[in-house]
This record gives structure tokens, C-alpha cells and sequence, in this order.
DNA sequence: CCAATCATTTGATCTATGTCACAAAATCAT
DNA sequence: ATGATTTTGTGACATAGATCAAATGATTGG
């Protein structure tokens, strides 16, 4: 797939409905980015202006507590990297790094906001992704809240059956809370 | 303060630039509620059209796993009670109860959508709204993860410290993951 | 204002899960 | 390929926190 294929697939997805001018002006804001593996894509505490959605590849989100990783996320195509909270100025809680060779679609939100500004029918279709964003954290909020380690990790092998195949154990286990060791012991049933 | 006087503060807190008979359309959406201590604003597993915003009082969201009440969350003035899931027609996975004596403002989410395709220009102002909740959720996601029960505890309090006034010890360990026995022992220093 | 209910505390066990240590297996780089 | 490094599995032991039990303290409704 090119870059510009990815981009106008991205443009269908989203139902833009607005004019010409809207259209071409918005592709300007969006990038195809293609990293290797390992490739550090948001640091903790930085402040960046991007959104990244996953076009192809994985990753995952941690940030450092008493000098361990915690992971807060695992992310695949289809699904955003980087929070809100970066596009309003302050600084990222979490590193983002990909687990696979991927392909990003990065998002200027600086310039999307400006563009709004000018166009107010781009809230009509980021109004949507917002929406359904809003819904999948409900959605992790949800299952992230089950107690016991065996139903955090059946939660997440329902919600996410990839990460089982795609993440290490040792990152799930990070991600639930409890110890790799008890994780293994878990699996072995 | 009358109905009239809590609608008008919370359409000058949104901001609406609108025309006067986008101002007016929505105002027939909105309806303040005043119920007392214990009332129950949602059922799991009930399909409901309407989002609440507490303007005065508390509420509780829990659902039941084994016959016993798991809380997901407590809410206070300023927040919205319900989930973005309900207003697409999915049930409610938490029953929300009042822990006081509240005034509600409820919006009717089925005739928000449809004022939506009559003036879009109402996606200016509920697209904020949608925005914040989701960095809401973010940051609650992020302290929700947190393990240890003390570090829990501790960012519950720094975070919505009225919970330690206003909740209940039993569903605050609930809340936590942990016994009340456990919470009573963490407090005790 | 008092009985009755409900919420919190404290003590004595018990258990799931953490920690440490090492072995086995898988993955990576030259 | 093959040795090196990283990831996963298993055993022995320690411990935070669960559970059970019962006393004390706080709220509520008649």
C-alpha cells in the first residue's frame, strides 16, 4: 500500500462529507510514518502534538514506577496511540514503543484545531472518532476493573486475543498487575 | 436556584454561540430532576436515551459479580452520570445510585442526535463536552491502574478527595479491590 | 429518644500471590 | 549455524491481604 492509498482509505473511513477545499486541506495534517521495530514513538513526559493511529504493527504504553515498567496498554491497527491530554499542551504519562515493524498514520492536531477554526464542519467528522474513542476507554475502564488476575487476564485475551499471540508474557503481566511468575503459572492451568 | 436558573448557567458554561433557535430547541432537551438520597438513575443492564449531569449531590456505579456489589466509580457535582454506550442504544453495565439527597440535569441523547442532522452547528458545542469526558476517562484510567492498594487509595484521595467525606468505607474498598477490613487497617496508619 | 440497623474497627488464622533462585526454552546477532 | 541473550517455567519459602468472628461506634426511622 503507498501513502496516499493509506491516507484515502483513512478519509473513506471517516464519511467526510465536506467540500473540496476541507478535503484536500486535511490531508495536509495527516503523515505516513513507517518504523522499525523497537522504535520509540512517544516518551514520558514529552510534549508532542501528534495522534498516531495504527495502520499496520503493534504497541505498547508504560510508564516507569520505582524504576520498573508499567503497562498501562497494548495497542494494534485499528486503534490510537497517544491520549488527548497530549493534543492540549501538557505531557505524555506514558512511553509508547512498537513491539512490531508498523505503519502509523500521525495526526497534526496543532493544525486540525486551527483548521476547525476555519472549517467547523471538520468537527462533524472528528466528532465520530472522539465519540468511539470516548466508548473504547469506557469499554478498558470496564474490564481494566475486574480484581481478581485470572478474570483481568480472561477479560484481556476476550477483548484483546492478539495480545496473547503479539505481546510477551512478561509485558502482560506488567499490564495486570501480578508477577510473570504467577502470569506462567496461570497459563500452565 | 430554579430549573430555568440551572439550565441557563449550564448553556453559558458550554459556551453556546448558536443562533436563537438552536438556544431554544436545546433548551426543550434539557430537564433538571431532583430525587432523593438512594433513588436509582439507572438499572444495569437497562437500555436508557439520557445522560445526567450531577449539578448537586453524589452518586454510585456498581454492578454485581457473584451477588456482590463491585463499585466502578462515585460521582459528584460537575460530573456526568451514564455511560456514551447507553445513548447508542447498548444496556447499562452499572446500576447508579444516589448517595445523597441531588439535583440532576438530564439531556435527552435521542433528540440531541436528531437536533444534530437539523443544526449541525450543535456538534460545536457537544463536541467539547465529549472531548473532556474523554480525557476524564484517561486520567482515570491511568489511576485506576495503579496496583498496591495503599497507592490506590492514596490516588483516590489526591483525586477526588470529597470521596473520603462522602462514600461509605465499604464501597470505597470495594471500589479498591480490597477487603473493608484491609481499608480500615491502611487508615488506621 | 431509643431500638434497630448499618458501618467501622480489631484480633486470629489462612491462602493466594510475591520473591528468590535456577533451569529450560526461545529468540537474536554474528 | 551457534553461542549469547532474553523470555518463560518450576520449586521452596515468605508475606500482604483475605476471611471469619466478634465488639464497638454511628445513623436512621418510628
Amino acid at each position: 500500500m503507498t501513502d496516499s492509498d493509506i491516507i484515502s482509505n483513512f478519509l473513506k473511513s471517516v464519511d467526510v462529507k465536506s467540500n473540496e477545499k476541507v478535503f484536500s486541506e486535511f490531508q495536509l495534517v495527516l503523515k505516513v510514518l513507517r518504523y522499525p521495530k523497537k522504535q520509540i514513538v512517544l516518551k514520558e513526559n514529552q510534549i508532542g502534538q501528534f495522534a498516531y493511529l495504527i495502520i499496520e504493527g503493534a504497541a505498547r504504553s508504560y510508564y516507569l514506577h520505582n524504576g520498573l515498567e508499567v503497562h498501562t496498554w497494548f495497542s494494534f491497527e485499528g486503534e490510537f496511540i497517544g491520549s488527548l491530554r497530549n493534543h492540549d499542551g501538557l505531557p505524555s504519562r506514558e512511553t509508547v514503543e512498537l513491539l512490531e515493524d508498523s505503519i502509523l498514520l500521525s495526526f497534526d492536531m496543532m493544525r486540525i484545531k486551527e483548521l476547525m477554526k476555519i472549517f467547523p464542519e471538520i468537527t462533524n467528522f472528528i466528532y465520530p472518532v472522539i465519540n468511539e474513542y470516548a466508548q473504547f476507554l469506557e469499554d478498558r475502564l470496564f474490564y481494566t476493573h475486574l480484581k481478581s488476575a485470572k478474570e483481568k487476564y480472561d477479560a484481556l485475551i476476550a477483548y484483546q486475543p492478539q495480545v496473547l499471540r503479539r505481546v510477551p508474557l512478561t509485558f502482560i503481566a506488567s499490564y495486570l498487575g501480578i508477577s510473570r511468575e504467577t502470569l506462567s503459572r496461570i497459563r500452565a492451568k
